[in-house]
DNA sequence: TTATCATTGTGTCATTATGACACAATGATA
DNA sequence: TATCATTGTGTCATAATGACACAATGATAA
C-alpha cells in the first residue's frame, strides 16, 4: 500500500479499530558506550522527531498496545513495560500537527478521529541496545537512538514525556533493580556502575556502590573474568533472575 | 430534569461534550475515629457501590476533571489530587453494567457512547472528613463513607482500583508528607501516629515515630495542649505549610 | 484530699547503615 | 621486567535505626 492510501485508511477508518482520544507513547531506553539512549522516530517529509507511539485496539489491554509498539519498532518481545503518567493538556492537540503532516505528504483529509484531542499514556521500557532492530513505522522516515543529553526537536509534548520518564527512571533506581534489560547477560561491576552514573548523571563511590549492590542480593558473582581488556581483568556478574523479579515486585529500599 | 430525561441526554449526547473511551475514578480518603474511610456512591435502584467518577470534558485538563468530581461529591476545592494508574482491562466493559442500570431504571436506549469500552484513570485525594458534604450525583441514591477494612460490593474493577490506591498511599507514606488534608489544623502526636498506623495497618513505636516525624521538619510543636481529654494532655502540633509543600514536591527519604 | 492509672514526653544504648578513604592485586603495555 | 591504570577489598568515624525504661501529667475514683 502506498503512503497516501495508508494515510487515507488510517485517518478515515482508524476509529473503527482503535479507541478514540487515547494514545500510547513509549520511552524506550538503551545503554551503549556509557551513554543513555532513547529511541525516536522522524516524521516523513519533516525534520521533527517523535516518541514511538500508537493507539489501543478496541479489544486490547493497554499494556499490550505498548508492547506491540515496542515489538514493531525494535523486534523485541517479552520486555517489561511500565505506564508512568497520563499527559492530558487540552492543547496537546494533534490536530494542527496531523494536518501539517498531511499537507507535507500532499494528502487532503477533511474529517478524522485523528483531528480530535488525544490524551497520551506514557510507557517506559529498558532494552538491550545491541539486540534492537530499529524499524521506522509506516509514517516515519527514520528510527534512531539519541543520547538523552542531546535530543533533537520533538513534536507536541514529547520532550516533556521523555523527561518525565527520565525522572521516573532516576527515582526508581533507588527502589527497583535496574539493568537486567539494559545490560548484556554477563557484565562487570564497573560496567553496572557506569550505567547507574549515566542515569543519575553523577559520580558514585566505587567501593560503596559495590557494597550496596551486593547487599541487594539481586546479582551473583561469577567465577569468570572479562578477557581482552586493558588493565586488571574485572570479575563478571549476572542477575539472579529469581531475586531480580522479586525485587521488581516488592522494591528494594536502597539509597545511592 | 427527571432521571429518565437526564439519562437519555447523558447516553445519547454525552459524547458531544466528553472525550470517548476514557473515564476518571476518584479514591477519596478520609480519616475519622481512627479509621481510614473512603467515599462511595450507591447506584440508584441497585445495591451496588462505586467510586465517584466521571468523564473528561473536551477542553478540560484531566486533573480538572478529577477536581470537578471531587468538588461535586464533597464540596471541597483546592485539594491536591494525584493520578496513580490507568485501568485498561478490555473486559472492564461498562456496557453490560450500563444496560443493566438502564433496565433497573426502566429506560431503553439502543446505541450510546456509554456502551463502548472505557479505560479509567485512577486519582486519589486525601480530605478532611469533617469538612465533607457527601453529595450523591444524579445517578446515585447515596454517597457514604466506608471503612477501607469493610467495603461493600463494588461495580466493575472498582475494588481493584481502590486497593491499588491504598497500596500507593502506603508506599507514599515513606516518601511524602501525609496528613495535612486528613487531619484538623491542630493535632496531637498520638493522633498523627494513629493515622499512620491505620493506613499501614500495623503498630509503630511511639518514641521512634516521634523522632522520625520531627526529623522531617514538616510539623511544628505548638505551645498549646489538647484540653478535655482523659489522662495527660497531649501537646498540639501543626503542619509547617512551607516545608510541607516542599516535601510534597521533592519527597522526604524516610522509613517507618 | 489523695492515690490510682492510663497515657504522654523524653533519653539511652547496642546494632546497623552510610560516607569517606587507602592500599594491595592484577595484567596489558612499554 | 617495570610501569600504570584499573580492579578488589578493608577500615574507621559518624549517622540512623530499633528496642527499651522511666518520669511527668491530669482525669478519675476512693
Amino acid at each position: 500500500m502506498g503512503l497516501e492510501q495508508l494515510l487515507r485508511k488510517h485517518f478515515s477508518k482508524g476509529h473503527e479499530i482503535y479507541l478514540r482520544n487515547i494514545s500510547v507513547d513509549c520511552v524506550i531506553f538503551g545503554f551503549h558506550e556509557n551513554e543513555l539512549k532513547v529511541l525516536l522516530l522522524q516524521a516523513k517529509y519533516a525534520g521533527i522527531w517523535a516518541l514511538p507511539g500508537g493507539f489501543i485496539l478496541k479489544e486490547e489491554h493497554m499494556d499490550e498496545s505498548a508492547k506491540r509498539i515496542l515489538r514493531n519498532r525494535t523486534g523485541l518481545d517479552d520486555i517489561y513495560m511500565h505506564q508512568f503518567h497520563v499527559f492530558s493538556q487540552p492543547d496537546r492537540s494533534t490536530k494542527a500537527v496531523n494536518q501539517q503532516f498531511l499537507k507535507n505528504v500532499g494528502v487532503e483529509i477533511k474529517e478524522s478521529w485523528m483531528f480530535e484531542r488525544f490524551l497520551s499514556v506514557g510507557y517506559t521500557a529498558l532494552v538491550d541496545f545491541t539486540r534492537v532492530q530499529a524499524t521506522p513505522d509506516e509514517f516515519a522516515a527514520a528510527c534512531e537512538w539519541f543520547n538523552v543529553q542531546s535530543l533533537p526537536d520533538m513534536i507536541l509534548d514529547h520532550r516533556e514525556i521523555l523527561e518525565t520518564a527520565l525522572r521516573e527512571l532516576q527515582i526508581n533506581l533507588n527502589y527497583k533493580p535496574i539493568g537486567y534489560n539494559l545490560l548484556p547477560e554477563k557484565f562487570t561491576m564497573p560496567g553496572l556502575q557506569k550505567l547507574y552514573e549515566t542515569i543519575l548523571n553523577r559520580k558514585l563511590d566505587r567501593r560503596n556502590f559495590q557494597r550496596k549492590i551486593m547487599a541487594t542480593k539481586v546479582i551473583i558473582k561469577l567465577a569468570d573474568t572479562k578477557k581482552g581488556v586493558a588493565h586488571k581483568a574485572p570479575v563478571l556478574y549476572k542477575f539472579d533472575l529469581k531475586s531480580y523479579k522479586n525485587a521488581l515486585k516488592i522494591g528494594m529500599g536502597f539509597e545511592l
